[in-house]
DNA sequence: GATAATGGCCGAATGATGTTAGGTATCAAT
DNA sequence: ATTGATACCTAACATCATTCGGCCATTATC
């Protein structure tokens, strides 16, 4: 399993991604652990063209990682919530930041709309809750936070490698004039 | 690696993580491709003492599975978004869940908030997000929906096995009589 | 239009790694 | 003290990753 080549982490992405590569994306986001044999014979290729695949992909940053998914529950991170922070002036602080650095803290974005910043965090309880968002107010700027805990989560997953040709036409929408 | 024994989801987990299975869940967890002798070494374990205890973490469910991580942007899902659907009654209808089946569809929540379903999307571009909230809004139910659309991610990451076991107390905090 | 060059693939051989087996130490309960 | 269970180790084996050489298709060049 030695990578012998360096996978450095070139620049984006120059040539094409084709179907081919989309497969063996799909294969591998459901499961990386097959080995080159049983992935070469899902996609039709042999092990050494689809491991040359595989290699490319990483090189090329398609693939950015192999990860283990946990279940949180598990590692005592039963509450998940996503927390909208309202910040003065341009959000991007270095304190505010600096929550990224607590485990708890899985994605901190900056979004367009009534809030700057936008965080994704997983807790033990409500009670860690409380201490991350001290943390959170305690960064200068930061106005007011409002968090949306998760109750039940449906779906969750990494990235996936489809993408949806063509968006049906939605059956039920109001009459629109010139609607082509 | 071949995984001979049955990896069945048995209930959840019933034995503790102790120190050592959260420093094996933190190293998979950044990189799932390490050789099972290098993992022991870094975790002070023999590569069958460390293959035992990732056998163990995966039957009882702690590690669900693993994963390639790929990068959106390289198969054209350049924009990510949040939205909050704002449902009449009891938001999980069949017809919203259904847009769980489009690829671009990576999380579902219902929240405790103002809101009732909460869902994470990444699409091409505005367009496609827009045919896919048609689909959103073509369920029936569905009020209002809320679209943060992310200008730029500073973290996203899957779920750590680490957890802080204190947090600091606020700098910055407003006196409060009686604080302990 | 012939030919060289490139890219992608395959089959087979080799080396690294996953995996099993057997044995030892530690700890708890009998 | 003895038994049983658990977790670990070393060593041997089976499997798989990885490399190599050659083949075929396509494209560029003469």
């Amino acid at each position: 399993m030695k990578e012998t080549d360096d996978i450095r982490p070139t620049t984006s992405a120059p040539q094409q991604i084709d179907a081919m590569d989309r497969r063996i994306l799909a294969a591998l986001v459901e499961d990386a652990t097959v080995s080159y044999a049983d992935l070469g014979k899902r996609v039709g290729l042999s092990a050494p063209a689809a491991h040359e695949r595989v290699k490319r992909l990483k090189r090329s940053g398609v693939i950015q990682r192999m990860a283990a998914l946990i279940e949180p529950k598990a590692v005592g991170k039963g509450l998940l919530a996503f927390v909208h922070v309202d910040t003065r002036g341009w959000g991007k602080s270095p304190a505010l930041m600096a929550v990224a650095n607590y485990p708890e803290v899985e994605e901190v974005h900056s979004v367009a709309g009534d809030t700057c910043m936008l965080l994704k965090v997983r807790t033990e309880n409500t009670h860690a809750l409380e201490g991350l968002l001290a943390q959170i107010y305690d960064a200068p700027g930061v106005l007011a936070t409002r968090s949306y805990v998760v109750l039940s989560t449906y779906l969750e997953r990494p990235p996936q490698p489809g993408i949806t040709a063509s968006w049906p036409r939605p059956k039920a929408s109001l009459p629109v004039a010139a609607a082509q």
